[in-house]
DNA sequence: TCTGGGGTCCTAGGACCC
DNA sequence: TCTGGGGTCCTAGGACCC
C-alpha cells in the first residue's frame, strides 16, 4: 500500500476584487464590482479624493468579472449582467477589470508557494493544486506557511483545503472562505462532506444539478447512496461512474504539471447586434481584427496550428461553430484568415449576430516545426506491413 | 437594456483505412 | 448480398470551469 497522499487546493480570495482594494484601499468594506466594457477608471480629484463609477450608471452588455463579499452579500455574483446587478446594488462601486495587475500578481503567489511546495498544477489566474506528499512537515503548520508566503508576496488571503486528492481538496477549499484553511480525509466525508449540495462537487454544473433534483437527488451524501446502476442508467456509462465514484471521495488524477495549450481564441460580444449585409464593413473589420489578435497571440506563445475555427452567435443567443483542419500549422494572419473566412460561409447569415470569435486548436510548438523531421518508426518496418491485410 | 471571454473535455456520427 | 471489426481523424455541439 502507498502513502496517503496530501493534495492541496489553494483558492484566492475574491481576487481581482482585492487586487483593486490593495490599490483603493478607501473602498475596504464596501460593495466593489470589477467588470464591464469601457469602464472609466477613477479619478483622482485636486483635494486628492477619488471619484468613482457606480454601478447604477452603467450601461451596456457587461457582466460581473468578480465582486467582493460586501456586494455579494446584496446578491451581485460572477457572471452576472451589470444591468441586472445594478439593480440589485446601485451604489456599489464599479471598477474596470486590469488583467495585467491580475496576472502579475499571480505570478508572484505562485512563486512563492513553489518555493516551498515545487510540485504545482495550474488552474488559471487565481488558483493551484499543490501536491504536498513529499513535501516535510505535518499539514496544518505547512499550510500557515503557504499562506504566510502568499500573503508576504501579495498583501493577499487565499483559503486551501488539503486531503488526500484533487476533487475533495476542491471542496474544502470553499469551505472556511475567506482566509480559510481545511483539513479533512475519507473519515471525515459522511459529516464534512455528504451535507452539502451535490453542485458543490466540480464538474458537475446546472444541467447535472437539473437533473439530479428531478431524480430526488440532492445532496453529495444522497449521490453516494445511489446505486451505481442507478446512475449510469440515468447519465451513460462514463458519467454515471464518475458521479458515483466522486460522491463516494474516490479520486485518482495525478496533478497535471506541464501542459501544453490545446486551442488559443479570440471572441468578442459586440456593443449593439449586427447583420451581416447592413453592418458588412463593420463585421468585416472586427472579423480582422479577431484573427490578427489570434495570429499575435500564436506568436507570442510560440505555437502553430492546423484547425481553424470561428464562432457565431446569433440575437437569440443560438450559438454554432464551425472549423476546418488544414493539412499543416500555421500561425499567419493570412492563412488564419483565409481559412476562417471558408468558414463563414458555411454558416447562416440571415440572422442579426451578437458575438464573432476565432480559434486556432491542434497547436503545434513553432520550434518544433523548425526542426528536420525526425526519423519516421515505420521506416523500421518497411515491408512488413506495407500490404498487408487486416 | 438579460446573458463576457478564455479555455478544457466529452460525445457522436461519418469518412476512411487496413 | 444482412450487417465484420477495429482503429483514427474530422466536425459540431454542449457541459463545465475560472
Amino acid at each position: 500500500m502507498s502513502r496517503p497522499r496530501r493534495i492541496a487546493h489553494l483558492d484566492m480570495d475574491a481576487f481581482f476584487a482585492s487586487v483593486e482594494l490593495l490599490r483603493y484601499p478607501d473602498l475596504r468594506g464596501q460593495p466593489v464590482v470589477v467588470g464591464g466594457r469601457s469602464v472609466d477608471a477613477p479619478v483622482t480629484q485636486p483635494d486628492g479624493t477619488r471619484r468613482y463609477a457606480r454601478l447604477r450608471d452603467y450601461v451596456g452588455r457587461g457582466v460581473v468579472t468578480t465582486s467582493t463579499y460586501e456586494a455579494r452579500a446584496l446578491g451581485v455574483f460572477s457572471a452576472m449582467g451589470l444591468m441586472k446587478s445594478a439593480q440589485l446594488a446601485p451604489d456599489a462601486i464599479l471598477l474596470p477589470a486590469d488583467f495585467e495587475a491580475y496576472r502579475a500578481t499571480s505570478r508572484r503567489f505562485k512563486a512563492a508557494v513553489a518555493e516551498i511546495a515545487p510540485k504545482i498544477e495550474d488552474r488559471g489566474i487565481d488558483e493551484i493544486y499543490i501536491d504536498l506528499t513529499d513535501v516535510p512537515g505535518d499539514s496544518e503548520p505547512l499550510a500557515r506557511r503557504i499562506k504566510n508566503a502568499v500573503f508576504a508576496a501579495t498583501g493577499l488571503t487565499c483559503s486551501i483545503g488539503i486531503t488526500p486528492n484533487k476533487l475533495l481538496a476542491k471542496i474544502c477549499s470553499d469551505l472556511d472562505k475567506p482566509d480559510g484553511l481545511t483539513l479533512l480525509d475519507h473519515s471525515d466525508m459522511p459529516r464534512r462532506i455528504w451535507p452539502l449540495p451535490a453542485r458543490k462537487i466540480n464538474g458537475i454544473g446546472p444541467k447535472a444539478t437539473e437533473k439530479l433534483t428531478a431524480l430526488g437527488i440532492h445532496t453529495i451524501g444522497e449521490l453516494a447512496q445511489a446505486p451505481v446502476d442507478f446512475l449510469v442508467a440515468h447519465f451513460g456509462r462514463s458519467s454515471g461512474a464518475w458521479l458515483h465514484a466522486a460522491a463516494n471521495g474516490i479520486d485518482d488524477r495525478e496533478l497535471s504539471t506541464d501542459s501544453v495549450p490545446r486551442s488559443i481564441s479570440r471572441e468578442t460580444t459586440f456593443e449593439r447586434d449586427l447583420h451581416a449585409r447592413q453592418d458588412r464593413a463593420a463585421l468585416s473589420e472586427i472579423f480582422t481584427s479577431l484573427c490578427q489578435r489570434v495570429a499575435a497571440d500564436l506568436q507570442r506563445k510560440g505555437y502553430a496550428g492546423r484547425t481553424i475555427g470561428i464562432k457565431l452567435r446569433y440575437a437569440d443567443f443560438q450559438t454554432v461553430t464551425r472549423d476546418i483542419t488544414l493539412p499543416a500549422p500555421v500561425a499567419d494572419l493570412a492563412a488564419i484568415r483565409r481559412a476562417a473566412g471558408e468558414c463563414l460561409k458555411r454558416v447562416p447569415l440571415d440572422q442579426r449576430l451578437r458575438l464573432l470569435g476565432v480559434r486556432v486548436g491542434t497547436l503545434t510548438p513553432l520550434a518544433e516545426l523548425a526542426q528536420p523531421p525526425r526519423e519516421r518508426q515505420g521506416d523500421l518496418f518497411v515491408g512488413l506491413d506495407a500490404d498487408t491485410p487486416a
